[in-house]
DNA sequence: CAAATTGTTGATTAACTCACTCATGTTTAC
DNA sequence: GTAAACATGAGTGAGTTAATCAACAATTTG
């Protein structure tokens, strides 16, 4: 029951990158030597974030990358879905990823003991990270 | 951030075991067969559950498995974190298993803003899970 | 006692995922 | 044109997951 490193080093840079938010682009070079994370694997981790829409990146020297949306309008959750997929513990209790489960006697019953519990856990991991954003992180806090 | 089956099967097979809980014994056979689990598998999982003291034993014909515990005083996060390990999705924030961060910057300080985030996420699910038990999981729900 | 039944233990496995790493491109600034 | 930077895809070693297998120990029944 653990976030990947992915999903950590991808809240880490996007930290950076929400400070540089309006001002400055940063270059992968930057980021990975301020947050001690992997070059290599930091850019996989851009890349994906900018398939999703949340980066621009800018080729060449004098490049870089830089946050397209405003920090208060990307969740933590939605980052987390990008790197690491569903945030519900088990599939069959995924809204973004639903997975029928297969080999389950309740399969298909509204009544699954094991649904039940695993829901509302999903629920509450998604009604923290889905409505704590970017702008929160950075403050280091929520703000309500 | 996903439960393994090990952990999903173990509910099952608990949640067969509660319910002959007070009367049988139940053969590692007949819960495989009821929750569609591999038996030698499921072997596995209940000497863990067994090892943890939550089940006893008896060999030979005749023999199975029953809880040795009161169900009411079972929650599912002590079977999660006996089959899977911590609740905690990074281990900055285990309560029973904590291990700091080698390569955040923030390590050892207090304002990490990863580590808020995913303390308040931590408290979330055990504050489900540590507080639902084997009875309220037999029965369907959770009564206050 | 013998045979059948069941739990116990430990080793082994195939498939998969994680966390990188490498090689090779392509674009841009100067 | 050359150095700096992003882009892409393939590869890799370690570890985990989910079983599977083999051999053994204890108990009951005939």
């Amino acid at each position: 029951m653990k976030f990947s490193k992915k999903s950590e080093y991808g809240l880490r840079a996007l930290l950076e990158l929400t400070r540089a938010y309006g001002s400055t682009t940063l270059q992968r070079h930057d980021i990975a030597v301020r947050q001690h994370i992997p070059v290599e694997f930091l850019e996989q981790i851009l890349l994906a974030l900018k398939r999703a829409g949340l980066l621009s990146s800018k080729r060449g020297a004098k490049g870089g990358y830089r946050l397209i949306k405003q920090p208060k309008d990307i969740s933590l959750g939605s980052v987390i879905r990008i790197l690491d997929g569903p945030l519900a513990p088990i599939g069959c209790v995924s809204k973004t990823a639903y997975q029928k489960c297969s080999d389950c006697p309740y399969a298909n019953h509204a009544h699954c003991p094991v649904q039940q519990v695993m829901g509302s856990v999903r629920d509450a991991i998604a009604d923290i990270l889905d409505n704590y954003t970017l702008a929160d992180f950075a403050a280091g806090s929520k703000h309500t």
